[in-house]
DNA sequence: CCACCGATTGACAGCGCTGACATTTACTCT
DNA sequence: AGAGTAAATGTCAGCGCTGTCAATCGGTGG
């Protein structure tokens, strides 16, 4: 076989290093797959021999002869800007483990997604793969991944599938302390942007969002909660008709921040002083929280620990190979309130 | 071998498709790999049987066998928010040619990048790389790809390299326009926001204002030409230090949208009404861009066709193997101007 | 000193495919 | 019809590693 092009090349061989340590290769690779049963004398020499000749193993032969891939898929559609960072975070955690990470694009929208994702996961050997939302509650793509027996976890799904583990977020808990601090501050009447109805985060924060309220004896004025879809655009149309709302709510929940935003721009065009006549609250700290004027307070999404956490799960599986252990694991994170300038105490409360 | 677990369970193989159709394991080969000199009709039977074996041929076994890998790399560092878009744009070209793309996020400021490189591309025997800014002049990174003999398409990077091709946006035309719709609205002091001087579109961008200054016999006062980094915390000092200039000018053109948002801020800080009293302009077409009010005319970045381009630059190299072709290839895309409600004329105008 | 046992190490086949080369087939031309 | 040629297909080894299982090593107890 010609050896004269391609991205191979005349890489050194596992055989080259086994002869520089004097053993056989088969020890070789039980040295670089960190097996026991070597002995340490032994492990250094060839550990030695391995960084003279600046050996790496090449993942194909490894993989096909062993029967893995070393591949770890992150599969998603419509990524919100938070992606970057996930994947980040993803990556970094998989090379600890020496696995690589393979982003895939997928269409919720397609016919054809099943049939995708199952070449994906057969092409590429796939040895598991990280969902995030919308992904994760998706009926397709989750049973073509559960038949292959390809370990997949979700990342904040609505439905977390009973035998797969997912990521969570303490959503109800960071709305909650949002919610008081603009009761704390003295708002009474309180406007809400609800989130995607499919997206698990949207149902939890309404929900700590009206803890609050009601604890204080408040009203959820039906009338002040509508239904955005995190978007910008569906934000303003939101926020217009919150704001026609007479008496004028004093403050406004968004469920993420490019809703937050436009409530920022709404209440500026009708002539609001922000945050003095209105204060705004977002939640994710997305890139915009801190680009418009004020800043808003909202809710941290510690995204690239999510991603960490996801590939472990994904990491430790492998020993194990029969399954998920029980409980399947399902960890969620504490999220964390960062104040800024978008919160002022309400008109009547500033007159007293 | 033992088959009981891992990825790959027990998947059809050449041989079984092979049989199926009644032709050599080679014969599939070839269709598979889309090479000639197979007569129509066996192609047709080996394409039926590969249809309902469901067959999926092995990429780990293809590339050990054949030295390919079927893996590009996208390497890149803190990325801005457009790096999704691209990796899609990136992905969707590398499926048409049954390419994978494999994110690997790089620390410039890290001592070890060249090894880190080194291993990755060794390890994974990537086809190609594309690297986006900053990472497109990154000097170790590309002569370890250089070394290696990896195909290596850099994205509009300060120097291009002579022997590796390159991405470029055609920025300079792009903020002619963008100046020339300011100098239309009647404004002759402008102010310019530069973004980080590792990138070449910071030159491109300020290159193209100066050009229709220049051709308009307008001065372009030093004082109004503010170093940022194209982050939005620069561009908040950057537009104080603007506005405080006597006398203020009455349009800021920014290096990029998140740096003009921060003129908006600032701008509204002082007092002034947007647009009437202060015109801003940005670039990219950023998120921001839509979130803010009033939004901004800015310049839409092909994101996604770049990521094509780039990836289609490393799937047309492979046939050759010896090198690209000369001149080496270089494709400069145009820019769309997007006009939004950030311009308006100057209070002098209007006056008149 | 020897049988014996666990810890180490090695020999070897084979993972699923493709490159090089051999062979067969299908035609063309004389 | 037979030689000659190009197209089509097949044979076989081997890519670089790991699983299986056998062999060897080192120390133990009798």
């Amino acid at each position: 076989m010609s050896k004269a092009a391609g991205p191979g090349r005349q890489s050194t061989t596992i055989e080259m290093v086994a002869d520089r340590a004097g053993v056989s290769s088969k020890t070789v690779s039980r040295v670089i797959n960190n097996e026991r049963s070597v002995r340490a004398e032994t492990r250094t020499r060839v550990l030695e021999a391995i960084k003279q000749l600046d050996y790496q193993p090449s993942l194909n032969a490894r993989g096909l002869a062993g029967d893995r891939s070393f591949l770890v898929g992150l599969f998603y559609d419509k990524p919100g800007d938070y992606l970057s960072e996930f994947q980040t975070g993803a990556v970094q955690r998989c090379r600890e483990a020496g696995l690589h990470l393979m982003v895939e694009p997928l269409e919720t929208a397609s016919a054809d997604i099943a049939r995708d994702v199952s070449a994906l996961i057969r092409q590429l050997r796939l040895e598991g793969v990280i969902l995030v939302p919308p992904l994760s509650d998706n009926a397709d793509v989750r049973d073509t991944l559960a038949v292959a027996g390809i370990p997949a976890v979700h990342i904040a799904p609505m439905h977390a599938p009973a035998d797969s583990p997912s990521v969570d977020t303490d959503d109800r808990t960071a709305a909650r302390k949002l919610t008081a601090q603009l009761v704390g501050h003295g708002h009474r009447r309180i406007a809400f942007m609800l989130g995607r109805p499919d997206h698990r985060a949207t149902e939890q924060r309404y929900l700590g969002f009206t803890d609050v309220m009601h604890a204080h004896g408040l009203a959820v004025d039906r009338q002040l909660v509508r239904a955005g879809n995190f978007e910008f655009s569906d934000g303003l149309e939101c926020a217009r008709s919150i704001l026609e709302a007479l008496p004028r709510p004093t403050a406004i929940f968004a469920s993420n921040d490019d809703m937050a935003a436009a409530a920022v721009c709404v209440g500026r065009q009708m002539g609001l002083a922000l945050p003095e006549q209105l204060s705004i609250v977002g939640f994710d700290d997305a890139p915009v929280a801190t680009m418009i004027w004020p800043q808003l307070s909202t809710v941290r999404q510690p995204v690239r620990a999510i991603a960490r956490i996801a590939a472990d799960l994904i990491i430790e599986h492998r020993p194990h190979q029969h399954g998920w252990p029980r409980p399947v694991p399902r960890p969620r994170l504490d999220l964390e309130l960062v104040l800024r300038g978008s919160i002022a105490p309400p008109p009547a409360a500033r007159a007293a």
